[in-house]
DNA sequence: TCGGTGTATTGACGATTGTCGATGTATAGC
DNA sequence: GCTATACATCGACAATCGTCAATACACCGA
């Protein structure tokens, strides 16, 4: 007689995951993925100018996902003379599992 | 009376990443977060009314947000009757901790 | 101070994305 | 068959994104 359920109700987590989202859109384009590994292989500061001269981008459009990243939190910068030296931020490994973790997490075995 | 140079010249890494970036650019939206996180708690199948119950956004919009997870390969479907019902793909976690390292390993200490 | 070089910003453009109403499709019950 | 329900697809829209030419800014050497 009752109505039929398709299941019991799962409740969809509330969590807000905006901050993982914005997080997680800084690596959904393959040039700034390039950047990042780049960054990552180096372990070291690279300069813009390698970007430029590496990447099928132009000077403007390099400069831009620079940006985004920065924004991101992932890489940080430092001017010397003319120049400009991107690096990984120290954290960026460890943000990026920490959300992975914070999605993906197992369900509570407790 | 050389040019003074910014620095070594390191190569950007010039493998394509675009099948990584379309990976995390399925992350990159805070409802399919939490459509994801969801799944991975539950680790059994959620039916879709359950989404679109718990979601903010319309019927349409959820199916959609579904459907870019499916084609990421993150989510797999199985229709029962008038119901369809999601789950997490049992690789899902795999591929995305596999992309994240192809990005930020470490270089080579060999 | 004045060019010259490296990088950032601006403004514009087409392409993609997130959203929703309307409609289509599949299944169940009558 | 018909109707109702659950989900998917379509079409349209505003908003965002990736890109580039033009321009601005910062620094250096003469």
């Amino acid at each position: 007689m009752s109505i039929q359920r398709c299941c019991p109700p799962t409740s969809v987590v509330s969590a807000d995951f905006e901050s993982e989202g914005t997080l997680f859109k800084a690596l959904g384009d393959s040039h700034r993925l390039s950047i990042l590994a780049t960054l990552a292989r180096a372990e070291d500061e690279v300069c813009v100018c390698d970007f430029t001269a590496g990447l099928p981008l132009n000077q403007p459009t390099v400069s831009h996902h620079l940006k985004l990243l920065r924004e991101a939190g992932l890489v940080t910068c430092e001017r010397r003379g003319t120049w400009v030296y991107y690096r990984l931020a120290p954290d960026a490994r460890e943000r990026l599992g920490a959300s992975l973790h914070a999605i993906f997490k197992e369900k509570s075995l407790a």
